[in-house]
DNA sequence: GCTGAAATCAAGAAAAC
DNA sequence: GTTTTCTTGATTTCAGC
């Protein structure tokens, strides 16, 4: 699908904030209310903005421990079998495919160490998990939206 | 702050769908729309909900090469220190400190495998990195926004 | 404290152009 | 693409639980 340096600009005011009128928009990107509304629902159905949700403080709900697990798998693992296992479990909260040693990266996030470590325990106990290797996050020190770059 | 299952509730919804009228977040939780918006305000006062945002395909806007580098540090780094220097690139997402070897893990963006490089050089250039190692980014198996847990 | 109901005002949706 | 019109939701005020 096109995109212009319009859309690309709409696209930024909503990462930004995902409740602001499309009059508001409009004044931004020099557009009528309803241009912008078009523009937005033709940007959905192409599949380029997935949905609007909300950033939430993750220690406020109480899930406020986090880790990245690298998982090294056996020869035969697909990465169709790692999803599969991976979305079983709530606190995964992304996992990739990656180069390098490990196989595949896991984002875990869990109440406290303890639901943390059993969640580890659960992904372990996967047939085609050799082994782990994890990293448990301290702090977060920089977490942006989904990054936008200008339009050229 | 105390948030009730209520609160959860409509936290969920919003996570869901950010969009959502409070009409509509009212009709699943039981309540009327100004005491949703009255409980979204405290939520929002209180820091509870972040802000609101957009999901957009990465791949539309153009920057769809990810990458997750651990950094080792020199012995007096600080975690504010890394803070600062990850925030000048633009290509990190995401970057937190964490046990294990490394002493940072950062989330990079980027359009294509040279522009990853070249962040990726810069990032090494910050004085107090010794070194890195890079996991590219196969493919991204499982993506969820914030995990709300179900109210008790 | 909290809620729901009603009135007012702004935003969304769908025409016409 | 804009402007107009109509409908819907947001927001404030006020009274009741």
């Amino acid at each position: 699908m096109q995109i212009d340096g319009v859309d690309q600009r709409i696209i930024a005011s909503l990462v930004a904030d995902a409740r602001a009128s499309y009059a508001e928009i409009g004044a931004r990107v020099s557009l009528s209310a309803p241009a912008v509304k078009r523009r937005v629902d033709r940007l959905r159905a192409a599949g380029v903005i997935r949905g609007f949700t909300t950033v939430i403080d993750p220690a406020a709900v109480g899930w406020s421990t986090e880790a990245f697990v690298e998982l090294f798998c056996t020869g035969r693992t697909t990465p169709a079998q790692i999803t599969v296992a991976t979305r079983r479990h709530p606190e995964v909260v992304a996992a990739y495919t990656v180069s390098g040693e490990a196989d595949a990266l896991v984002h875990l996030r869990a109440a406290d160490i303890a639901h943390l470590e059993q969640a580890l325990e659960r992904l372990r106990a996967e047939p085609f998990v050799t082994s782990t290797r994890s990293m448990i996050v301290l702090s977060r020190l920089v977490d942006s939206p989904t990054v936008v770059p200008a339009p050229t």
